[in-house]
RNA sequence: CGGGGCGUAGCGCAGCUUGGUAGCGCGCCUGCUUUGGGAGCAGGAUGUCGUAGGUUCGAAUCCUAUCGCCCCGACCA
């Protein structure tokens, strides 16, 4: 391909839109043009970088055994609200009219539809297991798009659901999948994990996302310094430490006049923050529970409504906090509260010896409480969000780290859910009815290249990993209006190049050298090829990767093992990367 | 949805406080010079100042409404 003919209008300046570095620099390099808020067209030179994201799926899902199909985006609103989703989605669902004025929706997901079709067609466990894939436009109506590609509106994803007769067909499928996305991130060249991921109110039994790391990512992720254990935020767990053993004093109330942090009460009390139990008050569907966290840890929400078995669940304002407990926000205690009210503690509470904590009177503490002898032991769960630094629970010599992450992929256990809602069953071999069970399989392949380009650019611009690349090769022929030699030999090259098997780009505009340089930086080619009369002159060809900051001078074939190398070269090393942190 | 900010040439911005109908840089077009890291000089084109009302002799500027865009926002008791 030749520069001249390919559309690709790179800006000079960043545009103001742009908070994200892919966002910016997929904009400066003419890969993608925004329409309006969280809609993107791809430009020629993007398309082909999405292409490239979805022949890698593609072939990694094929080889697993799954099928391609396609499904429609509109989606008629009976089928949405036989799963109850018509009501539960909220705003997110884009509702539309026909002509009609029956109700339709643009599809953000495909269990609906694909249930449907498996309800219509499959009858027997001989059809099973199957699993149907499909690569195709999304819409979410987001309450916020942002950071281009990374969060729009309209997106491009891999979806696959698969069917099974029991949940040990579902595991192995389930395990397949796993394997085929680990192939697909390595071979996108991408710096990845693998983390456990909550399940939700849905249940199944196992879930994970699949993160690019990356400091911009939207989401936080745990990961052990020693071994393979990752899980996001909501997941993720620390071992309590060992209950503390210490000679029990006597409790007391202390007058704390206005302090209602955690860190006043240590500083006033001259205690530790890990000696103090605070109280949080949360509503689930409206219902007010207690929970009891250590003063120095931290609440996690998503853990607290799994634990209570809440689909919901929200902080209290401080006045539904006074109205439940009738003491002031940061005086509220778990000792002397209502019976009525539920509590629940986190687990490290219960191994605390002389605590303190709120009197349930305003300007009132407790010191020196303790389980049994002051109040009752109360019931536990892991409520606390880990921090840095603490103990890995799978092995004892790690600590947790935490990370920031892209999330490309997930792979989940939906289980029987979508079957009962929309009457999915088959015969089994004793000619009974049996529910079917189902997972379900996403990668975001547009965010995928968004999240390529937050793992992979300098100063000068995108740096794309080999598999991604729009072009494998970009030649610069210098001069070349001038030099019909150079003209000549760099599109000789290109030809010789193409039928070697790479793509190439040939910059053959009528631009000064620093022009074309600057483009070829910005848009990110791994290769770079320059054709000069000064080179010619010498029989040689000028090569520089594109991380390089040097050049060198190369005789054809020295070029052509130079090629095969960087690219087979680039997919060795991330294989390694990734092999080393599968291994730990 | 709440809070903040911004809509002026294709892009980035100034002008608005103190009304007198528009300017800079990049880009674009023409010519000459230049030519290994986003050139120089000269000339040129491009705007119903987001939209609709209002105030005024007069509005990019003041007022109102509306549309669009960007940023921040679950959480420590």
């Amino acid at each position: 391909m030749r520069a001249s003919q390919i559309f690709i209008p790179t800006l000079k300046e960043t545009p103001a839109e742009a908070e994200l570095v892919s966002h910016q620099l997929l904009l400066r390099g003419g890969f993608i043009r925004r329409l309006a808020s969280g809609l993107y067209t791809w430009m020629p030179l993007g398309l082909r970088v999405l292409r490239r994201i979805e022949r890698v799926v593609r072939e990694e899902m094929d080889r697993s055994g799954a099928q391609e199909v396609l499904m429609p985006v509109v989606q008629p609103a009976e089928l949405w609200q036989e799963s109850g989703r018509w009501e539960k989605y909220g705003p997110e669902l884009l509702r539309l009219k026909d002509r009609h004025q029956r109700d339709f929706c643009l599809g953000p997901t495909h269990e609906e539809v694909i249930t449907d079709l498996a309800r219509r067609e499959i009858h027997s466990y001989r059809q099973l297991p199957v699993n149907f894939y499909q690569i195709q436009t999304k819409f979410r109506d987001e309450i916020r798009p942002r950071f281009g590609l990374m969060r729009g509106r309209e997106f491009i994803m891999k979806d696959a659901y698969s069917f099974h007769m029991d949940h040990a067909s579902l595991e192995i499928t389930y395990q397949s999948m796993y394997d085929a996305y680990q192939r697909t991130f390595t071979r996108l060249g991408l710096d990845f994990r693998a983390v456990e991921a909550d399940n939700g109110a849905i249940g199944g039994k196992r879930s994970h996302e699949f993160h690019v790391l990356a400091d911009s990512g939207e989401d936080a992720i745990v990961s052990c310094s020693h071994c393979d254990y990752a899980a996001n935020m909501e997941k993720a767990s620390s071992p309590a430490p060992a209950a503390e053993q210490e000679a029990l004093l006597e409790a007391a109330q202390v007058a704390t006049p206005g302090i209602r942090s955690v860190n006043g009460q240590a500083k006033h009390l001259g205690i530790a923050t890990s000696k103090i139990v605070k109280t949080v008050l949360v509503l689930a569907e409206d219902k007010p529970y207690l929970l009891l966290l250590r003063g120095d840890d931290s609440l996690n929400l998503i853990k607290a409504a799994h634990a209570l078995q809440v689909d919901e669940l929200r902080m209290a304002t401080p006045e539904e906090a006074e109205a439940a407990t009738g003491a002031p926000v940061g005086f509220i205690g778990p000792k002397n509260l209502p019976e009525s009210l539920p509590v629940l503690a986190d687990l490290r509470v219960l191994g605390l010896c002389n605590f303190s904590s709120g009197a349930n009177m305003a300007d009132l503490h407790w010191i020196n409480l303790n389980w049994e002898r002051d109040l009752p032991r109360p019931d536990a769960a892991d409520l606390r969000e880990v921090t840095a630094g603490d103990a890995c629970p799978h092995c004892q010599q790690g600590i947790l780290g935490i990370r920031r992450g892209i999330e490309v992929g997930h792979v989940f256990q939906l289980g029987q859910t979508y079957s009962e809602k929309m009457g999915l069953s088959v015969l089994d071999e004793s000619g009974r009815d049996a529910l079917v069970t189902m997972g379900c399989y996403g990668i975001g392949v547009s965010r995928v290249a968004a999240a390529a380009v937050e793992q992979h650019f300098d100063d000068r611009g995108i740096i794309w990993p080999a598999a991604l690349t729009p072009f494998d090769v970009g030649i610069v022929a210098i001069h070349a209006r001038k030099s019909p030699e150079v003209a000549a030999a760099a599109q000789a090259l290109h030809d010789r190049l193409e039928k070697a098997g790479y793509s190439v780009l040939l910059d053959d505009r009528d631009e000064r050298p620093g022009v074309q340089f600057a483009t070829m930086d910005l848009i990110g080619l791994p290769h770079r090829v320059v054709v000069s009369d000064k080179v010619l002159a010498q029989n040689v060809w000028e090569y520089r990767a594109r991380r390089a900051t040097e050049n060198t001078l190369l005789s054809e074939t020295e070029l052509m093992a130079q090629l095969a190398a960087g690219l087979s070269g680039a997919a060795d090393q991330e294989q390694q990367k990734h092999q080393e942190q599968a291994h730990g």
